[in-house]
DNA sequence: TTATACTGAACGAGCGTTCAGTCGGCGGGG
DNA sequence: CCCCGCCGACTGAACGCTCGTTCAGTATAA
Protein backbone atom coordinates (compact mmCIF):
# COMPACT_ATOMS: atom_id res chain seq x y z
CA UNK A 1 0.00 0.00 0.00
CA UNK A 2 1.32 3.58 -0.69
CA UNK A 3 2.31 5.61 1.99
CA UNK A 4 2.77 9.14 1.94
CA UNK A 5 5.41 10.72 3.53
CA UNK A 6 4.34 13.68 5.10
CA UNK A 7 7.63 14.99 6.35
CA UNK A 8 8.43 15.88 2.29
CA UNK A 9 6.61 18.81 1.65
CA UNK A 10 5.52 18.83 -2.11
CA UNK A 11 4.61 21.35 -4.70
CA UNK A 12 1.73 18.66 -6.02
CA UNK A 13 -1.24 18.88 -4.29
CA UNK A 14 -3.38 15.71 -5.31
CA UNK A 15 -2.38 13.16 -2.55
CA UNK A 16 -3.13 9.74 -4.55
CA UNK A 17 -0.76 11.05 -7.19
CA UNK A 18 1.99 12.00 -4.86
CA UNK A 19 1.92 8.59 -3.25
CA UNK A 20 2.12 7.22 -7.33
CA UNK A 21 4.89 9.11 -7.94
CA UNK A 22 6.23 8.57 -4.67
CA UNK A 23 6.43 4.93 -5.69
CA UNK A 24 7.92 5.82 -9.03
CA UNK A 25 10.70 7.53 -7.83
CA UNK A 26 11.23 5.13 -4.81
CA UNK A 27 11.62 2.28 -7.75
CA UNK A 28 13.65 4.26 -10.11
CA UNK A 29 15.99 5.49 -7.16
CA UNK A 30 16.57 1.64 -5.45
CA UNK A 31 17.35 0.26 -9.02
CA UNK A 32 20.45 2.89 -9.46
CA UNK A 33 21.37 2.97 -5.35
CA UNK A 34 21.96 -0.69 -5.52
CA UNK A 35 24.00 -0.64 -8.12
CA UNK A 36 25.65 2.57 -7.63
CA UNK A 37 25.56 4.02 -4.49
CA UNK A 38 23.58 7.25 -3.75
CA UNK A 39 26.19 9.70 -4.51
CA UNK A 40 27.70 7.72 -7.71
CA UNK A 41 24.28 8.39 -8.98
CA UNK A 42 22.82 11.29 -10.42
CA UNK A 43 18.99 13.01 -9.80
CA UNK A 44 18.35 13.22 -13.53
CA UNK A 45 19.36 9.27 -13.44
CA UNK A 46 16.84 8.64 -10.93
CA UNK A 47 14.05 11.42 -13.05
CA UNK A 48 15.26 8.84 -16.07
CA UNK A 49 14.32 6.05 -14.37
CA UNK A 50 10.88 6.93 -13.02
CA UNK A 51 9.74 8.55 -16.35
CA UNK A 52 9.96 12.35 -15.14
CA UNK A 53 11.28 15.27 -16.09
CA UNK A 54 14.07 16.51 -13.35
CA UNK A 55 10.97 19.60 -13.01
CA UNK A 56 8.86 17.22 -12.35
CA UNK A 57 11.09 15.82 -10.20
CA UNK A 58 11.36 18.37 -8.10
CA UNK A 59 8.25 19.09 -7.47
CA UNK A 60 7.38 15.85 -5.41
CA UNK A 61 10.70 16.28 -2.99
CA UNK A 62 12.55 19.19 -1.96
CA UNK A 63 16.51 18.06 -2.06
CA UNK A 64 17.91 14.73 -3.31
CA UNK A 65 18.01 13.38 0.52
CA UNK A 66 14.16 13.34 -0.03
CA UNK A 67 14.74 10.50 -2.36
CA UNK A 68 17.22 8.75 0.04
CA UNK A 69 13.96 9.15 2.99
CA UNK A 70 11.77 7.71 0.36
CA UNK A 71 13.88 4.99 0.36
CA UNK A 72 14.35 4.42 4.00
CA UNK A 73 10.63 4.78 4.78
CA UNK A 74 9.59 2.02 2.14
CA UNK A 75 11.80 -0.35 4.12
CA UNK A 76 10.36 0.95 7.46
CA UNK A 77 6.76 0.20 6.57
CA UNK A 78 7.57 -2.96 4.87
CA UNK A 79 9.19 -3.98 7.87
CA UNK A 80 6.93 -3.16 10.20
CA UNK A 81 4.16 -5.45 8.82
CA UNK A 82 6.19 -8.37 7.74
CA UNK A 83 7.60 -8.67 10.89
CA UNK A 84 5.05 -8.10 13.48
CA UNK A 85 2.81 -10.51 11.26
CA UNK A 86 5.31 -13.63 11.52
CA UNK A 87 6.15 -12.60 15.39
CA UNK A 88 2.02 -13.42 15.94
CA UNK A 89 2.70 -17.21 15.11
CA UNK A 90 3.72 -19.83 17.39
CA UNK A 91 3.53 -19.39 21.14
CA UNK A 92 6.40 -21.25 22.29
CA UNK A 93 9.77 -19.05 22.62
CA UNK A 94 11.97 -21.55 20.40
CA UNK A 95 9.44 -21.38 17.81
CA UNK A 96 9.01 -17.77 18.02
CA UNK A 97 12.59 -17.27 17.77
CA UNK A 98 12.78 -19.55 14.95
CA UNK A 99 9.99 -17.82 12.94
CA UNK A 100 11.14 -14.33 13.62
CA UNK A 101 14.76 -15.15 12.38
CA UNK A 102 13.24 -16.78 9.34
CA UNK A 103 10.69 -14.19 8.64
CA UNK A 104 13.67 -11.49 9.34
CA UNK A 105 16.35 -13.69 6.77
CA UNK A 106 13.51 -14.06 3.53
CA UNK A 107 12.66 -10.00 3.91
CA UNK A 108 16.25 -9.10 4.08
CA UNK A 109 16.40 -12.00 0.91
CA UNK A 110 13.71 -10.43 -1.11
CA UNK A 111 15.05 -6.74 0.01
CA UNK A 112 18.72 -7.10 -0.16
CA UNK A 113 19.79 -4.42 -2.31
CA UNK A 114 17.25 -2.58 0.09
CA UNK A 115 19.23 -3.32 2.92
CA UNK A 116 22.38 -2.85 1.36
CA UNK A 117 22.03 0.58 0.72
CA UNK A 118 20.31 0.76 4.36
CA UNK A 119 23.94 -0.03 5.29
CA UNK A 120 25.58 2.33 2.90
CA UNK A 121 24.30 5.13 2.92
CA UNK A 122 22.63 5.71 6.60
CA UNK A 123 25.62 8.22 7.02
CA UNK A 124 24.06 10.61 4.87
CA UNK A 125 21.44 10.95 6.61
CA UNK A 126 20.39 14.06 8.55
CA UNK A 127 20.62 13.91 12.62
CA UNK A 128 16.66 14.06 12.71
CA UNK A 129 16.22 11.07 10.02
CA UNK A 130 18.78 9.35 11.78
CA UNK A 131 16.91 9.31 14.69
CA UNK A 132 14.25 7.78 12.97
CA UNK A 133 16.53 5.02 11.35
CA UNK A 134 17.44 4.12 15.23
CA UNK A 135 13.83 4.33 16.51
CA UNK A 136 12.60 1.83 13.78
CA UNK A 137 15.77 -0.44 14.81
CA UNK A 138 15.39 -0.24 18.74
CA UNK A 139 11.55 -1.57 17.84
CA UNK A 140 12.72 -4.81 16.46
CA UNK A 141 15.18 -5.11 18.68
CA UNK A 142 12.92 -5.40 21.49
CA UNK A 143 10.25 -7.56 19.80
CA UNK A 144 13.45 -10.26 19.68
CA UNK A 145 14.00 -9.63 23.40
CA UNK A 146 10.78 -9.79 24.81
CA UNK A 147 11.04 -13.31 23.11
CA UNK A 148 14.30 -13.93 24.50
CA UNK A 149 13.25 -12.60 27.69
CA UNK A 150 10.26 -14.88 27.76
CA UNK A 151 12.67 -18.33 26.67
CA UNK A 152 15.27 -16.75 29.60
CA UNK A 153 12.20 -17.13 32.35
CA UNK A 154 10.83 -20.41 30.70
CA UNK A 155 14.25 -21.96 30.66
CA UNK A 156 14.82 -22.58 27.26
CA UNK A 157 17.03 -19.89 26.76
CA UNK A 158 20.04 -18.64 29.10
CA UNK A 159 21.03 -15.51 27.64
CA UNK A 160 22.78 -13.09 30.00
CA UNK A 161 21.71 -10.19 28.56
CA UNK A 162 18.78 -10.10 26.09
CA UNK A 163 18.93 -7.08 24.87
CA UNK A 164 22.75 -7.65 23.66
CA UNK A 165 21.73 -11.21 22.55
CA UNK A 166 18.65 -9.79 20.60
CA UNK A 167 20.85 -6.93 18.27
CA UNK A 168 23.80 -9.37 17.65
CA UNK A 169 21.42 -11.96 16.28
CA UNK A 170 19.21 -9.36 14.46
CA UNK A 171 22.87 -8.21 13.12
CA UNK A 172 23.76 -11.92 12.32
CA UNK A 173 20.77 -12.24 9.68
CA UNK A 174 22.40 -9.41 7.52
CA UNK A 175 24.92 -11.28 6.49
CA UNK A 176 22.73 -12.36 3.75
CA UNK A 177 22.63 -9.17 2.14
CA UNK A 178 25.81 -7.90 3.34
CA UNK A 179 28.38 -10.73 2.84
CA UNK A 180 26.22 -11.78 -0.30
CA UNK A 181 28.98 -11.81 -2.93
CA UNK A 182 31.06 -14.45 -0.66
CA UNK A 183 27.87 -16.37 -0.56
CA UNK A 184 27.77 -16.62 -3.74
CA UNK A 185 27.59 -20.40 -3.69
CA UNK A 186 24.66 -20.73 -1.24
CA UNK A 187 21.54 -20.33 -1.04
CA UNK A 188 18.35 -18.41 1.69
CA UNK A 189 17.56 -22.10 3.19
CA UNK A 190 21.35 -23.30 4.09
CA UNK A 191 22.71 -19.87 4.86
CA UNK A 192 19.16 -19.64 7.05
CA UNK A 193 20.28 -23.20 8.67
CA UNK A 194 23.37 -22.28 9.71
CA UNK A 195 22.49 -18.78 11.52
CA UNK A 196 19.34 -21.19 13.08
CA UNK A 197 21.94 -23.44 13.88
CA UNK A 198 24.50 -21.03 15.37
CA UNK A 199 22.04 -19.56 17.35
CA UNK A 200 20.18 -22.36 18.69
CA UNK A 201 23.04 -24.70 19.52
CA UNK A 202 26.32 -22.64 19.05
CA UNK A 203 29.56 -24.40 16.90
CA UNK A 204 28.95 -27.19 19.39
CA UNK A 205 25.87 -29.27 18.22
CA UNK A 206 23.41 -29.73 15.77
CA UNK A 207 20.77 -31.58 16.64
CA UNK A 208 18.80 -31.66 13.41
CA UNK A 209 17.39 -28.26 13.49
CA UNK A 210 15.22 -28.78 10.54
CA UNK A 211 13.11 -31.95 11.54
CA UNK A 212 9.93 -31.57 9.50
CA UNK B 1 55.78 -0.73 9.65
CA UNK B 2 54.87 1.43 6.36
CA UNK B 3 54.01 -0.53 3.29
CA UNK B 4 54.55 1.13 0.15
CA UNK B 5 51.57 0.19 -1.89
CA UNK B 6 52.78 -0.83 -5.61
CA UNK B 7 50.17 -0.39 -7.24
CA UNK B 8 50.29 3.24 -6.85
CA UNK B 9 52.63 4.96 -9.25
CA UNK B 10 54.00 8.72 -7.83
CA UNK B 11 56.01 11.59 -9.46
CA UNK B 12 58.10 11.59 -6.02
CA UNK B 13 61.48 9.35 -6.03
CA UNK B 14 62.49 9.28 -2.25
CA UNK B 15 60.73 5.45 -1.23
CA UNK B 16 60.88 6.09 2.28
CA UNK B 17 59.69 9.77 2.12
CA UNK B 18 56.42 8.36 -0.04
CA UNK B 19 55.93 6.11 2.62
CA UNK B 20 56.25 8.53 4.91
CA UNK B 21 53.51 10.82 3.36
CA UNK B 22 51.10 7.70 2.23
CA UNK B 23 50.88 7.15 6.33
CA UNK B 24 50.33 10.81 6.82
CA UNK B 25 47.74 10.82 4.13
CA UNK B 26 46.39 7.32 5.13
CA UNK B 27 45.78 8.74 8.78
CA UNK B 28 44.17 12.69 7.49
CA UNK B 29 41.63 10.65 5.27
CA UNK B 30 40.94 8.07 7.95
CA UNK B 31 39.79 11.00 10.10
CA UNK B 32 37.30 12.34 7.79
CA UNK B 33 36.43 9.53 6.27
CA UNK B 34 34.98 8.41 9.55
CA UNK B 35 33.01 10.86 9.82
CA UNK B 36 31.58 12.36 6.54
CA UNK B 37 32.27 9.25 4.14
CA UNK B 38 34.54 8.79 1.53
CA UNK B 39 32.23 11.04 -1.42
CA UNK B 40 31.25 13.60 1.22
CA UNK B 41 35.27 14.28 2.21
CA UNK B 42 36.98 16.69 -0.80
CA UNK B 43 40.83 15.55 -1.49
CA UNK B 44 41.44 19.37 -0.27
CA UNK B 45 40.18 18.55 3.13
CA UNK B 46 42.54 15.46 3.27
CA UNK B 47 45.26 17.35 1.78
CA UNK B 48 45.18 20.34 4.66
CA UNK B 49 44.69 17.03 7.39
CA UNK B 50 47.86 15.51 5.98
CA UNK B 51 49.76 19.00 6.27
CA UNK B 52 50.67 19.14 2.65
CA UNK B 53 49.21 21.33 -0.86
CA UNK B 54 46.94 19.38 -2.91
CA UNK B 55 49.55 19.48 -5.73
CA UNK B 56 52.11 17.79 -3.46
CA UNK B 57 48.91 14.73 -2.67
CA UNK B 58 48.56 14.75 -6.14
CA UNK B 59 52.30 13.58 -6.31
CA UNK B 60 51.54 10.78 -4.00
CA UNK B 61 48.40 9.30 -5.62
CA UNK B 62 46.93 9.20 -9.32
CA UNK B 63 43.54 9.92 -7.93
CA UNK B 64 41.06 9.93 -5.52
CA UNK B 65 40.34 6.27 -5.16
CA UNK B 66 43.84 5.55 -4.45
CA UNK B 67 43.53 7.31 -1.01
CA UNK B 68 41.13 4.74 -0.50
CA UNK B 69 43.12 1.73 -2.00
CA UNK B 70 45.88 3.11 1.01
CA UNK B 71 43.21 3.22 3.63
CA UNK B 72 41.98 -0.47 2.26
CA UNK B 73 46.16 -1.71 1.98
CA UNK B 74 46.93 -0.11 5.40
CA UNK B 75 43.69 -2.04 7.17
CA UNK B 76 44.94 -5.69 5.36
CA UNK B 77 48.48 -5.78 6.13
CA UNK B 78 47.16 -4.93 10.19
CA UNK B 79 45.06 -7.64 9.71
CA UNK B 80 47.24 -10.09 8.32
CA UNK B 81 49.81 -9.28 11.17
CA UNK B 82 47.71 -9.65 14.27
CA UNK B 83 45.04 -11.95 12.89
CA UNK B 84 48.08 -15.13 12.61
CA UNK B 85 50.09 -13.98 15.18
CA UNK B 86 46.51 -14.66 16.99
CA UNK B 87 46.15 -17.74 15.55
CA UNK B 88 49.55 -18.81 16.35
CA UNK B 89 48.96 -19.56 20.58
CA UNK B 90 46.72 -22.43 21.80
CA UNK B 91 46.98 -25.60 20.19
CA UNK B 92 43.50 -26.89 20.79
CA UNK B 93 40.76 -25.86 18.71
CA UNK B 94 37.89 -24.35 20.99
CA UNK B 95 40.97 -22.33 22.45
CA UNK B 96 41.99 -21.54 18.87
CA UNK B 97 38.87 -20.32 17.51
CA UNK B 98 38.36 -17.96 21.23
CA UNK B 99 41.25 -16.02 20.38
CA UNK B 100 41.06 -15.69 17.03
CA UNK B 101 37.27 -13.95 17.93
CA UNK B 102 38.63 -12.12 20.59
CA UNK B 103 41.35 -10.80 18.93
CA UNK B 104 39.49 -9.82 15.84
CA UNK B 105 36.97 -7.97 18.35
CA UNK B 106 39.43 -6.24 20.09
CA UNK B 107 41.30 -5.05 16.22
CA UNK B 108 37.56 -4.39 15.01
CA UNK B 109 37.55 -2.22 18.45
CA UNK B 110 40.63 -0.20 17.77
CA UNK B 111 39.95 0.27 14.08
CA UNK B 112 36.52 0.53 14.17
CA UNK B 113 36.26 3.39 12.45
CA UNK B 114 38.02 1.79 9.62
CA UNK B 115 35.83 -1.46 9.40
CA UNK B 116 32.70 1.14 9.40
CA UNK B 117 34.53 2.43 5.89
CA UNK B 118 35.39 -0.80 4.66
CA UNK B 119 31.86 -1.87 4.44
CA UNK B 120 30.43 1.71 3.42
CA UNK B 121 32.97 2.38 0.60
CA UNK B 122 33.42 -1.01 -0.66
CA UNK B 123 31.12 -0.31 -3.60
CA UNK B 124 32.93 2.44 -4.75
CA UNK B 125 35.93 0.64 -5.61
CA UNK B 126 36.52 -0.79 -9.15
CA UNK B 127 36.68 -4.39 -10.16
CA UNK B 128 40.42 -5.24 -9.84
CA UNK B 129 40.51 -3.13 -6.64
CA UNK B 130 37.33 -5.30 -5.33
CA UNK B 131 38.65 -8.69 -6.50
CA UNK B 132 42.01 -7.93 -4.01
CA UNK B 133 39.49 -7.16 -0.92
CA UNK B 134 37.51 -10.14 -2.18
CA UNK B 135 40.71 -12.50 -2.16
CA UNK B 136 41.79 -10.46 1.50
CA UNK B 137 38.47 -11.80 3.13
CA UNK B 138 38.86 -15.29 1.98
CA UNK B 139 42.07 -15.58 3.67
CA UNK B 140 40.71 -14.93 6.77
CA UNK B 141 37.20 -16.68 6.36
CA UNK B 142 39.85 -19.80 5.72
CA UNK B 143 42.10 -19.25 8.95
CA UNK B 144 38.48 -19.59 10.61
CA UNK B 145 37.50 -22.78 8.43
CA UNK B 146 40.54 -24.34 8.81
CA UNK B 147 40.24 -24.49 13.01
CA UNK B 148 36.11 -25.32 12.54
CA UNK B 149 37.39 -28.01 10.57
CA UNK B 150 39.79 -29.39 12.90
CA UNK B 151 37.68 -29.11 15.51
CA UNK B 152 34.97 -31.19 13.69
CA UNK B 153 37.11 -33.79 13.19
CA UNK B 154 38.52 -33.77 16.91
CA UNK B 155 34.33 -33.88 18.17
CA UNK B 156 34.70 -30.49 19.72
CA UNK B 157 32.54 -28.95 16.84
CA UNK B 158 29.99 -29.99 14.62
CA UNK B 159 29.44 -27.27 11.84
CA UNK B 160 27.72 -28.68 9.27
CA UNK B 161 29.31 -26.26 6.73
CA UNK B 162 32.65 -25.19 8.22
CA UNK B 163 33.59 -22.46 4.91
CA UNK B 164 30.01 -21.03 5.62
CA UNK B 165 30.22 -21.35 9.88
CA UNK B 166 33.73 -19.38 9.33
CA UNK B 167 31.98 -16.58 7.04
CA UNK B 168 29.25 -16.24 9.42
CA UNK B 169 31.24 -15.98 12.73
CA UNK B 170 33.77 -13.62 10.83
CA UNK B 171 30.78 -11.41 10.41
CA UNK B 172 29.46 -11.58 13.52
CA UNK B 173 32.16 -9.91 14.92
CA UNK B 174 31.63 -7.04 13.00
CA UNK B 175 28.41 -6.08 15.30
CA UNK B 176 30.79 -3.82 17.08
CA UNK B 177 31.79 -1.59 14.97
CA UNK B 178 28.84 -1.78 12.79
CA UNK B 179 26.28 -1.45 15.60
CA UNK B 180 28.09 0.58 17.78
CA UNK B 181 25.59 3.48 18.13
CA UNK B 182 22.91 0.84 19.91
CA UNK B 183 25.60 -0.74 21.27
CA UNK B 184 26.97 2.71 23.41
CA UNK B 185 25.89 1.71 26.35
CA UNK B 186 28.31 -1.64 26.16
CA UNK B 187 31.57 -2.16 26.31
CA UNK B 188 34.27 -4.38 24.79
CA UNK B 189 34.49 -7.10 27.14
CA UNK B 190 30.56 -7.75 27.43
CA UNK B 191 29.99 -7.76 23.56
CA UNK B 192 33.00 -10.42 23.11
CA UNK B 193 31.11 -12.73 26.11
CA UNK B 194 28.41 -12.61 24.11
CA UNK B 195 29.67 -12.93 20.77
CA UNK B 196 31.77 -16.04 22.35
CA UNK B 197 28.59 -17.41 23.95
CA UNK B 198 26.40 -17.59 21.04
CA UNK B 199 29.22 -18.82 18.83
CA UNK B 200 30.52 -22.15 21.13
CA UNK B 201 26.91 -22.32 23.72
CA UNK B 202 23.72 -20.69 21.43
CA UNK B 203 21.12 -18.95 23.10
CA UNK B 204 20.73 -22.11 25.08
CA UNK B 205 24.04 -21.67 27.55
CA UNK B 206 26.16 -23.68 28.53
CA UNK B 207 23.67 -26.96 28.51
CA UNK B 208 22.32 -26.78 25.53
CA UNK B 209 19.35 -26.55 23.47
CA UNK B 210 17.62 -30.36 23.11
CA UNK B 211 15.25 -30.97 20.90
CA UNK B 212 11.82 -29.57 20.63
C1' DT C 1 -9.02 32.23 -18.18
C1' DT C 2 -7.14 29.90 -14.61
C1' DA C 3 -5.14 26.17 -11.98
C1' DT C 4 -2.40 22.31 -12.21
C1' DA C 5 1.18 19.29 -13.80
C1' DC C 6 4.98 19.26 -16.24
C1' DT C 7 9.47 20.62 -19.29
C1' DG C 8 14.41 21.23 -19.78
C1' DA C 9 17.78 24.91 -20.50
C1' DA C 10 20.33 27.57 -17.46
C1' DC C 11 22.88 28.62 -13.17
C1' DG C 12 26.12 28.59 -9.68
C1' DA C 13 28.70 25.99 -6.55
C1' DG C 14 31.96 22.54 -5.66
C1' DC C 15 34.56 18.94 -7.12
C1' DG C 16 38.89 16.34 -8.85
C1' DT C 17 42.78 17.38 -11.32
C1' DT C 18 46.63 20.00 -13.55
C1' DC C 19 50.53 22.94 -14.25
C1' DA C 20 53.35 27.10 -14.50
C1' DG C 21 55.97 28.66 -11.08
C1' DT C 22 58.62 28.87 -6.32
C1' DC C 23 61.83 27.20 -2.98
C1' DG C 24 65.95 25.13 -1.00
C1' DG C 25 69.80 22.25 -0.85
C1' DC C 26 73.57 20.17 -3.26
C1' DG C 27 77.54 19.68 -6.40
C1' DG C 28 80.98 21.28 -9.43
C1' DG C 29 83.43 25.01 -11.90
C1' DG C 30 85.63 29.46 -11.29
C1' DC D 1 85.01 29.83 -0.74
C1' DC D 2 81.47 31.50 -3.41
C1' DC D 3 78.26 31.33 -6.92
C1' DC D 4 75.40 29.35 -10.24
C1' DG D 5 72.51 26.01 -12.16
C1' DC D 6 69.93 22.07 -11.48
C1' DC D 7 66.68 19.00 -9.70
C1' DG D 8 63.47 17.14 -6.63
C1' DA D 9 59.67 18.60 -3.65
C1' DC D 10 56.20 21.52 -3.16
C1' DT D 11 52.54 25.54 -4.05
C1' DG D 12 47.83 27.09 -5.08
C1' DA D 13 45.32 29.53 -8.65
C1' DA D 14 42.99 28.02 -12.52
C1' DC D 15 40.33 24.73 -15.46
C1' DG D 16 36.73 22.01 -16.94
C1' DC D 17 33.14 19.27 -15.69
C1' DT D 18 29.27 17.49 -13.23
C1' DC D 19 26.05 18.05 -9.99
C1' DG D 20 21.75 19.64 -7.40
C1' DT D 21 18.52 23.01 -7.97
C1' DT D 22 15.54 26.62 -10.11
C1' DC D 23 12.32 28.92 -13.06
C1' DA D 24 10.33 30.96 -17.18
C1' DG D 25 7.60 28.81 -20.14
C1' DT D 26 4.24 25.02 -22.26
C1' DA D 27 0.28 21.90 -22.27
C1' DT D 28 -4.07 20.42 -20.83
C1' DA D 29 -8.41 20.17 -18.83
C1' DA D 30 -12.07 22.53 -16.40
Amino acid sequence: MPVVVKQIETVVKDRALIARRHEQICEAALLHFARKGYHQTSVREIAEAAHLSVGALYTYIKSKEDILLLVYHRIFSLFREKMSEAMAKSGDPAGQLRAAIEATLKLYDEYHDLILVLYQESHTLRREALQQLFEVDRRYVSMLQAIIERGNREGQFAAQDPNLTAIVILFLCAVWPLKRWNLKKYDLATVTDSVLGLVFNGIGGSHGLRDN
